[in-house]
DNA sequence: TCCTACATTGGACATTGTCCAAGTCAAGAA
DNA sequence: TTCTTGACTTGGACAATGTCCAATGTAGGA
């Protein structure tokens, strides 16, 4: 069994035909899949699994942290597994690939006290946009 | 005639009743409107217009750069009037309230070489998250 | 094995955005 | 001023993404 699922198993989680396949949908490194591909590549396992069901499970692994939702485009919201080590996205503006990177320092110092307007601050993330580069040579 | 409306002329735009009304709207400081509310607001002045005209007079000052496209929450996106001024953007987690922010450096020098992966990287968008002061009292 | 609370299903519905054919009108020409 | 024309607007259909719910199924403990 991966961690993931042991993860889940350990939070109480029911270990379903359907949860199991969304969790080996996004093993792996790189992945950001939008709701409606993982739900593609999951039925390729699991026919007959339901939208709703993949929308509920990724709510869920977001919800508990296990995964973290990326909204690149203002078009459909992706999922990325890599939760457990803090990155950034790299987009490339014309075909619309990710990439995860690491830029150097914390973001969130950039902001100074003056320009939080009593906010308290937890969190920033940082979109780099760019031609990646396939779409330079092309 | 306000400085928008003038840019606009310029460009050899025709000036409809529409489209003054869509860019009186997005007048002022701290204006984060999405497509929906600039169509009711739009609507107060001008009763009978159409959802798609401010579809279309917001992507195209999007595409000359009048307006700044700002997606936040993967929901509707939010079109920001202030174009002329680089700034990024702190929004709260419980109610959505947006402020601009000017976090101190270029975004963009915090990503080493190493870490572009062969793309030609042109621009940073950074969001900060956080409770704003009223829910943090709530 | 049986129970039952939790999960899944499928379809209706909501939100946001795009597209198009037909009608309208701003602004230059005469 | 009036005319003309190509750009603009309209309204509604459609597309993409996401949410909700009542009925049904089932994982895991007793």
């Amino acid at each position: 069994m991966s961690d993931l699922l042991q993860r889940l198993r350990d939070r109480g989680w029911r270990l379903t035909a359907q949860r199991r396949v969304v969790a080996e949908v996004l093993d792996g490194d790189h992945v950001h899949y939008t709701a409606d591909e993982v739900h593609a590549h999951a039925s390729q396992r699991l026919p007959e699994i339901a939208r709703a069901t993949v929308y509920n499970t990724l709510s869920e692994l977001v919800s508990i942290g296990e995964v973290i939702e990326v909204s690149t485009d203002g078009r459909a919201k992706r999922y990325d597994p890599n939760a457990q080590h803090a990155h950034q996205h790299l987009v490339c503006s014309r075909c619309g690939t990710i990439r995860d990177v690491h830029p150097i320092g914390d973001p969130l110092a950039a902001l100074p006290e003056g320009e939080r307007f009593g906010f308290t601050v937890s969190e920033a993330t940082v979109t780099y946009r760019g031609l990646c580069p396939n779409c330079l040579v092309g």
